[in-house]
DNA sequence: CAGGATCCTGTAGGATACTG
DNA sequence: CAGTATCCTACAGGATCCTG
């Protein structure tokens, strides 16, 4: 029973670790969105630098959660996509977008009920 | 159709910005888990400080994330009781869980694989 | 386009000791 | 028990410029 909570806990942290910081999942979420390139997919978070988003990508291919092709044309076209591994994240993603919804509808509606209060 | 991958991805950020540290979703977990007195949730989480502890209390209660109930007797009884807005993490969490297993389990794997093929 | 190289800063988080 | 007070530092992350 607590033995179950304990592990758990682990399994949480875990999870955790490996897409606790401020641009995994977002980046995450842009792959599998379909985004590719470097560039689309940091035009498509804004306020993340080129080198947080290398830094981030690097990491992740070598944990395996994305996957780094490079077609030696030129110019030279590099794409970034999505493993099995990372797109077992979708859920996390999901349950966390859903959340963020339904908190911003709370914050207006709290913010509605002072104005109309004061 | 982007509008709603930018509606998505804010909400994702949204929800990073409120759980994104180390200890704040273990600490919901605990309590959710009904753990209720600080030293009760301190012992739960290993590795945890009691400096760590306080302030993301401190800081939840102002977010209404937990609910802190002090019954002064002496000595003095303090409780921490999660809010309905804390328990609609619940889900967000039990995916967390969920993925870290698998990730276990992975790791397992690929290790043995490893081992074997050596 | 796809990044690497540098420089810089805040702050999350740890260690330890103390209090009512 | 339920915290507060200090002190400390590693590193996440930002800003900017540069290269093939």
């Amino acid at each position: 029973m607590l033995r179950n909570q304990q592990e758990e806990l682990r399994a949480l942290q875990d999870t955790i670790y490996v897409v606790g910081s401020k641009w995994r999942l977002p980046i995450i979420n842009s792959i599998c969105n379909g985004n590719k390139r470097f560039r689309e997919i940091e035009r498509s978070i804004p306020g993340i630098t080129t080198r947080m988003l290398s830094r981030e990508l690097k990491e992740m291919e070598l944990n395996k959660l994305v996957k780094r092709t490079v077609y030696a044309d030129s110019p030279v076209l590099v794409e970034y996509t999505s493993t099995g591994y990372c797109k077992s994240l979708g859920p996390v993603i999901a349950a966390m977008i859903k959340w963020g919804k339904q908190h911003k509808k709370k914050i207006l509606e709290k913010r509605n009920a002072e104005e109309t209060s004061e």
